[in-house]
DNA sequence: CGGGTTATTGATGTCAATCAACGAGTGTGG
DNA sequence: CCACACTCGTTGATTGACATCAATAACCCG
């Protein structure tokens, strides 16, 4: 099985088997890690970038009352910070919300597979960029938009990022959300009884189903509509200039 | 007067004077952008990175429907990009709040600067680090903090931004603050109306004065504690650990 | 002087938080 | 095998924070 970092990769630049090869080795050194465990607690000096093989995981900051707010949420193939560089302490923390796999990953390891290849440093800063704008996208809907459609935004943009990573059985546009309503909450910046509700909201309305820690979308076109979902942040086709210098036409939210 | 970018890049690394005339190079040609027009339109496929050089700026997201969310906030020697490559095309738009000044940085240019010393290199992975962080905190105040919350956080963060390049009034601990309340608004994802309000409350509580776009801090202190403010996420004293490995102590939300 | 922008205020409505309770499912230990 | 605790989802009642609508005043600018 391919694994899931090089998979989302692919869709950053085109690699060559070599660049597979580099990159793959950088997954070595794994651990396991149980749900609701801190990967990396806040205040920590990191030794090394993780990277979430399998499981979902998140980034978090919480407040001095008590309050929390999840800031990204980190499916399989991501890279929990950027890879230039470790900080020199977490100002939040990495948590796993199911059990998860991490791949401890060296800085200096990833930038020895950038600088080996041009298409390796460019999907690596697609992955940054994209990774940027889900976190934007995110703001948005903080500030922005209602509760289902925060719920709705979150969903397609779940389902494309699975996508991307083969985790979606397309036939039913169905796929695992493995977090509780509460997570949902302080993730979407909602009182878990809010999200039971809205939740309840897109179920009659026939957007989706969600039963068993498993999320269908019966009516994609519809759920993207009323949440206002644009895919083009997600750039799944490829998104640099410095050396993909084909053009683009009718891109985005404001030409549709 | 010495560039804001090289004042606020020394905050992240000890530059020579050779980094910084490589650096100050990077900020020759730069043009004038009035208040409230874009500097890269949403869509477009940018050909340079727009740095801040004075001014006021922003990154933002319009929703069909209108609304808009202000996603960050670009202050004189801000780099509106991710520093390695440039997107394919802009997924949101970058706009003057005030008059700006902003040089037209080539990807290429830069990244010749950060392989030219790793100090330059050290110092712009620190401020992309930093800019992230902002933005995470500034989604944890759309998400987990009450208004005049957000307005304390948004405060106190500015007066250390700005401290940091030297616009502050260390006196009376006030600066100038070029935007409407309406802008305010779409930043901190609040109404107009609710955002004059909650001014009135901190100027009651005696925590700010705001006059004809100066904001005077009275209460640094109070209202910190108000809105929950912790410093560390701006690492203001570097915050890198592949080159400096001095060890940390005592940082941060949880330990204080 | 008229028109635009900005700040301000009042009245009203709504979305979502909070408080509280309950049931289903699961795991555990006596 | 059952009592118990715990998590998770669900529901009802109430409260509260903020949005919306509308109007006015101050100011600047051409």
């Amino acid at each position: 099985m391919v694994h899931p970092f090089l998979r989302k990769l692919r869709h950053g630049a085109r690699l060559t088997k070599d660049n597979e090869d580099i990159l793959g080795r950088l997954v070595e050194s794994t651990r396991l890690i149980g749900a609701r465990e801190d990967v990396v607690p806040f205040g920590e000096a990191p030794r090394y970038l993780p990277l979430v093989v399998d499981g979902w995981a998140c980034r978090y900051i919480t407040l001095e009352n008590g309050r929390r707010q999840i800031v990204s949420l980190f499916l399989p193939g991501d890279l929990c910070e950027p890879f230039g560089i470790l900080p020199r302490f977490m100002d939040h923390a990495i948590a796993a919300l199911t059990p998860v796999v991490i791949a401890q990953v060296r800085p200096e390891a990833i930038r020895a597979a950038a600088d080996a290849s041009p298409r390796i440093d460019e999907a690596l800063w697609w992955d940054l960029l994209v990774a940027s704008a889900i976190d934007r996208e995110h703001l948005v809907s903080l500030g922005r938009r209602t509760a289902t459609e925060r719920l709705g935004h979150l969903f397609c943009e779940l389902h494309l990022r699975l996508t991307m990573i083969g985790l979606v059985d397309d036939d039913e546009a169905s796929y695992d959300m493995p977090v509780t309503q509460a997570d949902l909450g302080d993730l979407l910046g909602l009182s878990m009884v809010h999200i039971n509700r809205s939740l309840q909201e897109l179920r009659r309305s026939g957007m989706i189903s969600l039963r068993d820690r498993r999320l269908s979308i019966r009516d994609l076109d519809g759920l993207r509509e009323l949440s206002f979902f644009d895919d083009g942040y997600l750039h799944p086709f490829g998104a640099l200039s410095l050396l993909n210098s084909s053009d683009v036409s009718d891109v985005g939210r404001t030409s549709r």
